[in-house]
DNA sequence: TATGAATGAGTGTTCATTCAT
DNA sequence: TATGAATGAACACTCATTCAT
C-alpha cells in the first residue's frame, strides 16, 4: 500500500474543436471515444509510414496523437492489437475499391481498362495511406501466421476472387482462389516494391503492374496456358 | 513484435578478407577466422528462419553458433551489419543461379522452359534457405532505406538485367531495368508468398509464378503491350 | 506483485459523518452519501478477499461499485485511505464481539468456554468478512508503520485489554497491555493461517487457537511463569 | 531492423577487491558469478527491509546492488523468482538453526530451556535478517498460493514435526503436523510483531513467545488438552 | 453531484553492445 | 584473440489520480 506523488496537469489534451454539431450527431460520449479511437489510429499510421511497424512504438503513437499511453490502451489491448485496428480500418477503406462485383460494368470492360480500373485506385490508396504497405506484411508475417490466416488477406483476395468468378463462370473455385491469391500477390507485391522505390521508379513500376494484371487476366480469361504453349 | 530504437550506424563494411598473402601457407588465422565467420553467419541463418529477422537476438545466434558475443561483434559492427552479410552471403550462393549470360543455351530455350530454368534452382534455393525471405524483406523495408539501396536486391536486379539484354537485344537499358526489377519482384514476392503459405498451396503458387514470368518474358521479347491491344 | 512508489499522504481523515443535525429530517443527502460510502466500501471488500490489497486496483472497485471512479475518490482521499476506511468498518464491527467488559458472565467462566467465546464469533466473523486477513496484515506492514500506529489493531488491543483487566484486577496496565497484544496477535496470526490454509487444515487450527489461548489465559489469571517453573 | 546509441561507459561495476585468494578458491568465473548473485540478494534484502516485498523494484535493488538491471535478470528470471531465492537463501541460513534433530540435548532439555534454545537463535535471525519476516509473509500469500504451498514454510515446519516426534515419540504423524505449523505460526507471528513494534515492545514480546511456546510445548508432551481441562 | 475518459509517471523486463578477463 | 558477464537505455503496459462534462 502506498501512494503515488500527486504531480498533476501539464498537457490538456487539446480542447475538442466541438464537431459544429454535423447534423450526424451520434451521443456524444460515443463521438469522443470514436474520435480518440481515429485520433490515435492516424497517429499509429504516421509513425508506422514513417518508421514501419516494428519501430513503432506506443508511446511514439500516443505522443503524436498528443493523448496519454492511457488513451491508446483504452482503445487496444496492446501494440499488436493497434496494428490490427489499422489493418481492419485498411479493409474498410478498401471495401468500396474492390466491391468490383457491384460494379457491372467491369464485367465486359477491355482487359486493359479493367486493369486500370483496379489498378488505379490501389495506387491512390496506397500513396494516401503510406502505412499500408507495412501493415499488409506486418499482420502476414508474424510467427507461423501465413499469409493466410489473416482478414486484411483473406478480405482483399474473396473481393478479388469474386470479381473473378463473375468473369469467369466455369472456373472451379479452388483454381479461383490461386489465381486470385495470384493477383493480389502480384498487385500488392509490386504496388510495394514502387512505394518503397525512388519516386522516379514508381511510375514505371505501375504501368507493369497493369501489364501484368493484363496478361494474367487475359491469360485466366482465355484459359490460356503458357506453360503449354510457350513450351 | 519486438523493438528498438531506430538509429543507424554504418555498418562497417566488414574485415575486408584480408587479401591473402600471395597465395600459400598459414592461414590458420584466417581460416580460423573464416570459419567463425560463417558458423556466426549459419547460426544467424537458422534462428531468422525460425523467428524472423526481427525477433532474431545477437545473444541467440552468439549462445546458437557456439560462440561468445565478442566474436559476434568482431565480425559484425552490429545487428544490421549481421544480417547485411547473410543477404550478402546470399549474393554470393544466387550468384551460380543467376549468371543466365554464361548459359547461352537459355537464350535460344522456349520461354516455359526459361521460366523452368529460373524458377526452379530459385524454388530450390527458397526451400534450402528458409532465412532467405526474411532478409529480402528486410533488407528492402527499414527505415528509408528503399529497395533500390540494397546490395542483394542490386544484384539480383544486374542478373535478371543481364539476361534479358543478352534475350531482348534492341532494348534500352532503362525500359531493361524496369522490365527486370519487374521480373525480381514479381518472381520474389510470388515465391516469399508460396514459402510463407501452408504448404498445401506451394505447389500452385509456384506454378503461377512460372505462368506469370513467362507471359512476361513473351510480353519483352514480342514487344506487345497488353495495355494498348487490350484496350 | 505489483508495485508503485512509496510516498505517503496523511490519508485524509474522512468526511467525518457530518454530525447529523440534531436528529432529524432530509438525510436523503447523506444518506444517498453513506449509501455509496458502504458500497464502495463492500466492493473493495469483496475485491480485497479475492485478490488481496496490494493487487486491488481502485479501478477494479468502482466497477464493482457501479460506480465512476469520482465518487470513490469524493470519500476516499486515495486507495490507501479507502483500506483504512475499510479497516476502520471492521472496527465497527468487532466492536460487540469484543466488548467483553459489557458480558459479565465471561468472568466467571470456564477459561475453556471463554475461549469458545472469543474465538468462535471471531472465527465467524472472519469467515463472514474474508477480505480481513488481508486488511489486516495490511494495515499493519506497510513502510514504517508498526502494528501499533494503528487504529484497528489498537482498537481491538483495547478491547481485550479491558476485558482482561476485569479477570485479573491487579494486573500492572504495562503487563496487561503485553498480555493482550499477545493474546491479539496470537489469535490473530492463528485465525489467519487456518483462512489461508485449505479448508480440510482449518478446524484442527481452529482448535489448536483455543487451546493455545486457554493456556496463555491460565498463566495469566494463575500469574504462573512457565519460563520459571519449566526451567 | 535499426541500432541503440551506442553510447557507453559510466558507471565501472566496481573492481571486486580481489577476493585476497582465501584459500577456499572456486573457478573464478563461478565465484564472480556467485559473488553476484549474493550482492543482488543482498541489495533486494536491504530493500525489502526498508520497503516491504511489495513495494521493492527491480531497478531499486539493481541499484542498490550497484549493478545494471541485466545482472539482475541474469540470475532471476523475474521479480518473484527474486523473491524466491532470497526464501531459500533464508532457509539455508535457518537450516542450522532448526536442525533440532541432531542435538540430542535438546531432547532432554526443561521446556523453559528449550523454548530459549528456539527462540533465542530465531530472535538473532529476525534480528540480522531484517526482510525475513516480509519475505515469510509474501511467500505464503500471493494468489491463492497457501501458507502450505511453500517450500520456507513447508521446510521450517518440517524441521520442528521432527523435533516433536523425538519428543513425543508415541504422536500421530497428524496430529504432530498440526502441533507443528501451530507452533510455527505460532513463533513466527509473535516474532514478526516483536520485530514490527516499537522496540521498546520487543522484548515483552519476546518474552511471551517463550512462554507461550513453553506452555503449547508442555501440553504437547503431557497430552493435556485444556480444552477438556479447564471446561 | 456523479461519471468515467484521460493522464503519465513508474514498473518489470529485454537485448544490443561493450570490455574485463 | 575469445569469452560471456555486465550494462542500461528503451519498451510495453498499468493504474492511482484528476477533471471536463
Amino acid at each position: 500500500m502506498s501512494t503515488r506523488t500527486p504531480v498533476r496537469r501539464p498537457a490538456r489534451p487539446k480542447p475538442a474543436p466541438r464537431p459544429a454539431k454535423p447534423a450526424r450527431r451520434r451521443q456524444p460520449q460515443q463521438d469522443r471515444g470514436q474520435k480518440r479511437f481515429e485520433e490515435v489510429l492516424d497517429a499509429a499510421e504516421q509513425v508506422i509510414a514513417e518508421i514501419g511497424v516494428e519501430d513503432m512504438t506506443t508511446n511514439a503513437v500516443a505522443a503524436r496523437a498528443g493523448s496519454g499511453m492511457g488513451s491508446l490502451y483504452r482503445f487496444f489491448a496492446n501494440k499488436d492489437a493497434l496494428v490490427a485496428a489499422l489493418a481492419e480500418r485498411y479493409i474498410r477503406t478498401m471495401r468500396p475499391l474492390t466491391e468490383y462485383a457491384e460494379r457491372p460494368e467491369l464485367h465486359v470492360m477491355p482487359l486493359a481498362d479493367l486493369a486500370d480500373a483496379i489498378v488505379d485506385p490501389l495506387v491512390e490508396f496506397f500513396r494516401s495511406a503510406p502505412a499500408y504497405r507495412h501493415v499488409w506484411h506486418a499482420v502476414n508475417q508474424p510467427g507461423s501466421k501465413s499469409v493466410f490466416d489473416c482478414q486484411l488477406h483473406e478480405s482483399v483476395v474473396a473481393s478479388v476472387s469474386a470479381m473473378m468468378s463473375a468473369r469467369v463462370p466455369g472456373a472451379k473455385p479452388k483454381r479461383l482462389r490461386v489465381h486470385a491469391a495470384t493477383a493480389v500477390e502480384l498487385v500488392h507485391g509490386m504496388l510495394s516494391a514502387a512505394f518503397a522505390a525512388p519516386v522516379a521508379e514508381r511510375q514505371p513500376l505501375i504501368n507493369e503492374t497493369k501489364r501484368l494484371l493484363t496478361l494474367y487476366s487475359e491469360m485466366i480469361q482465355t484459359g490460356d496456358d503458357p506453360l503449354v504453349r510457350l513450351r
